[in-house]
DNA sequence: CTCAGTGCAAAGGATTTGCATGCCG
DNA sequence: CGGCATGCAAATCCTTTGCACTGAG
C-alpha cells in the first residue's frame, strides 16, 4: 500500500523524459539537474532540499533550489508542502503514478500511499462539478492524511 | 457549493467556545485573541497574517503570531498551508463544518468548497484501511484542488 | 500585587539573488 | 566563441524571540 512506485520505471526512461520536458522549455538537462532527478527517482518519498544535499555532497544549495524550480516549471518534479517548514520535492505524478501522502505532524516525515482507483474516479467526478460551479481550473488535487507516523506514535505519550 | 459556512454559527457561540477551549488550556481569552477569532469568523476563506493585520490595524504582528499559535494549540483555529509562502489560518473544522480548499497556484488565493457527505464517508473508510496497514495515527485529512482561480484564469494566457 | 499578554525591535532560518567563473552547445 | 549554469556569499522575507511594559484577576 505505501509506495515504491518510483522504482517501477526504468531510469533510462526517466532521464529521457526529463531531458525532453526541459528541452520543450528551452532548458538544458545538465549534470546538476540529472543528479537531482536521479535522487528523486531513487526514493519512495518526497525529499527536502537538505536531504538532497546530504545524499549528494557535490550539490550546491543554490543550484539545487534553482534547478528544482526549473524542473518544476518543466513538469518534471512536484513541490510538496507538508506540515513543517521544509519544502519537499518528488517526481511529477505522471512519472511515478498518482499517490497521496501520510504526513506526520510531529516530525514532518512524509510517506506515500494510494487509494482504490474507483474511489479516485468518484473523486475526479466530484472535482469536475466543483470546478464547473466555481470557474476554477483544476490542475491536480492533493489528498493527504495528517497525524502521527508509526515511529513517532511509539515515542509519544498519548 | 463554495462556502459561507463560517457565518452559519452565531458569533456568541463562537466566542464562548473559543473562551472555553482556551480556558481548558489554561489560557485567557484576551482582546487580541478575540479580535483574531472575530476576523476568522467573519470570512469564508482562510486568512494570512498580513490580511489580518490589514483588516485590524490595532493588531501587532508578533501578538498575532503568538495568539494564533495559542489558539491552534487550543483547537480553536487551524493552520492552512497553501502553495505560496504565506501561512493561512481558519477556524477549526468543528466550528465551521468540514470543507476543502481551492488553491490558486498563480496568486495563492484560497477558497472553500465541500463535497457530498457520502463521498466523505467512503473516503473516511479508505483512510481507516490505510491507517491500519501502516500504523499511521490519522488526525485529519486534507483534500485540496490546485489550479487556477477564475480571476487568474481570466488574466492569464493559456 | 503578580503574572500572563502585548508590542517593539532584533534575531532566526529557509529560500532567493548578485556576480564572477566555468562549461555546454 | 556566447550564453546559460554554477557556486559562493550576501540579501530577502516570513516568522520567532528577547525584553520591558501593561493590564486582567
Amino acid at each position: 500500500m505505501a509506495g515504491h512506485q518510483h522504482t517501477e520505471r526504468p531510469s533510462g526512461d526517466l532521464h529521457r523524459t526529463a531531458a525532453d520536458r526541459l528541452g520543450r522549455d528551452g532548458q538544458r538537462y545538465t549534470l546538476g539537474r540529472r543528479a537531482v532527478v536521479g535522487l528523486l527517482g531513487d526514493t519512495d518519498r518526497p525529499l527536502t532540499i537538505s536531504e538532497m544535499l546530504e545524499r549528494d555532497g557535490a550539490l550546491a544549495q543554490s543550484s539545487a533550489y534553482r534547478n528544482l524550480s526549473v524542473l518544476e516549471r518543466a513538469g518534471v518534479v512536484h513541490r510538496v508542502v507538508a506540515s513543517d517548514e521544509f519544502t519537499r520535492f518528488e517526481l511529477a505524478e505522471d512519472l511515478t503514478g498518482h499517490h497521496h501522502h501520510l504526513i506526520c505532524s510531529n516530525c514532518g516525515a512524509v510517506a506515500d500511499f494510494t487509494i482504490a482507483p474507483e474511489l479516485e474516479t468518484t473523486l475526479a467526478e466530484a472535482f469536475t462539478d466543483v470546478a464547473a460551479a466555481t470557474g476554477f481550473r483544476t490542475e491536480h488535487h492533493r489528498l493527504d492524511l495528517l497525524g502521527t507516523c508509526a515511529r513517532c506514535a511509539a515515542t509519544l505519550p498519548s
